[in-house]
DNA sequence: GTCTATAGCAGGATAGAC
DNA sequence: GTCTATCCTGCTATAGAC
């Protein structure tokens, strides 16, 4: 919860308390003196590093969140690069490695997504830099990857919709970590859980794809 | 977005607005002046009826959100009895048409939904409320629908994960409009948008539980 | 670049008239 | 049950010392 990293700057100590509580209690909810309060520094900080806090919020997207979006992305690329795709299932299974046992910790998912899922409940300029910077771009690409093994007469908007139905799994079983938990009564603090919802997500993507297209198994 | 009805007394206006505004901003983000301006009444009215804001939140899931969550099960439960399910496809054909194009407007599904994720992005006692209450109750009687489709050897907490793939996609479709919206060009407020949202969820959710079951297809 | 001090306002909650 | 008036806390933002 708290973030003690007391070797960085002023600025960069902000960006990574603000991340935090941003994700966890949303922007309104949190108050500038709670964030200085766990970056340990002062009030006077914010306003002259960032102007005011909608910049705050604004700078944690584009310096943290972007970023470590394209981390996940480019261990998704490097995962297709040492192991071309035969198949779907291969496609299917890098992306959603990528996404759940990928390069994050639990926790850095956790407030990856969090704060993803909180844009889309209620965009704001946030949104339009998601979609826009990473969102989109991706989703081009894969539909790419995809086409091959996809059905010709499938057009991109069809095969979006498969991609938000993965991605919602990916989002969920990261932002409602508590639900999950109580339904389910697994603990994400070991890793063999971790790799339960993993496979099940892989498992269930992969058939939800073979609505559209034949399966091998 | 304003809630205008003024038959009702001023106990029902607050509940109402208060809903609306939770919904869509999040419990911390909404003032008590914005709730009474939108149910056209006093500032001392919160705390006459509701003693503080936080037990009008409260009774928001209480009194407006759990019912709503009954009215679309029963919708479910109707349907069931009305066309006795052979396979797993008329289970599931049956449970997204609940939620997805079931008794809720698209508004009306949309707060809900927010609601719902928001509590279980940072749980609070409303969430205990929520799974005690409609989510596990609801899952267990699911469970028993499903169960004589499924292999012998599958146990609930199996099965669990699946629901709450599919629960995931309902949700995601339901509160992230916005991204939906801008990555597939597709109109909400079109009902055939809306069906096609819904036979997607079908087919894919279908499929996905096609991964432990054979699927007619 | 970091601090203290403070302006100025919005928030939740209450007292007491009607 | 509904209103007005008010208390007081906590908020964002800024000024100005160091």
């Amino acid at each position: 919860m708290t973030d003690d990293l007391l070797t960085e700057n002023t600025r960069e100590r902000l960006l990574d308390a603000a991340e935090i509580l941003f994700a966890n209690k949303g922007y309104r909810a949190v108050s500038i003196r709670e964030i200085i309060r766990a970056a340990h520094c002062n009030l006077a900080a914010v306003n002259y590093h960032f102007g005011q806090k909608r910049n705050l919020y604004l700078e944690v997207f584009r310096s943290r969140w972007i970023p470590r979006a394209r981390r996940v992305q480019d261990a998704f690329r490097k995962s297709l690069e040492n192991n071309p795709p035969h198949s779907l299932d291969d496609i299917v299974r890098a992306l959603t490695d990528a996404f759940i046992q990928g390069p994050l910790s639990e926790d850095e998912r956790q407030r990856h997504h969090q704060l993803m899922a909180r844009e889309q409940a209620r965009p704001s300029e946030a949104l339009e830099l998601i979609v826009n910077e990473v969102m989109r771009p991706f989703f081009v690409e894969v539909a790419g990857l995809l086409h091959p093994f996809m059905p010709d007469d499938m057009g991109d908007d069809a095969l979006y919709l498969y991609l938000l139905s993965m991605f919602s799994q990916i989002l969920y079983f990261s932002f409602a970590r508590a639900a999950v938990t109580i339904m389910t009564g697994g603990d994400y603090n070991t890793s063999s859980f971790k790799a339960h919802i993993s496979d099940h997500i892989v498992t269930f993507c992969l058939h939800g794809f073979g609505a559209v297209v034949e399966v091998s198994k």
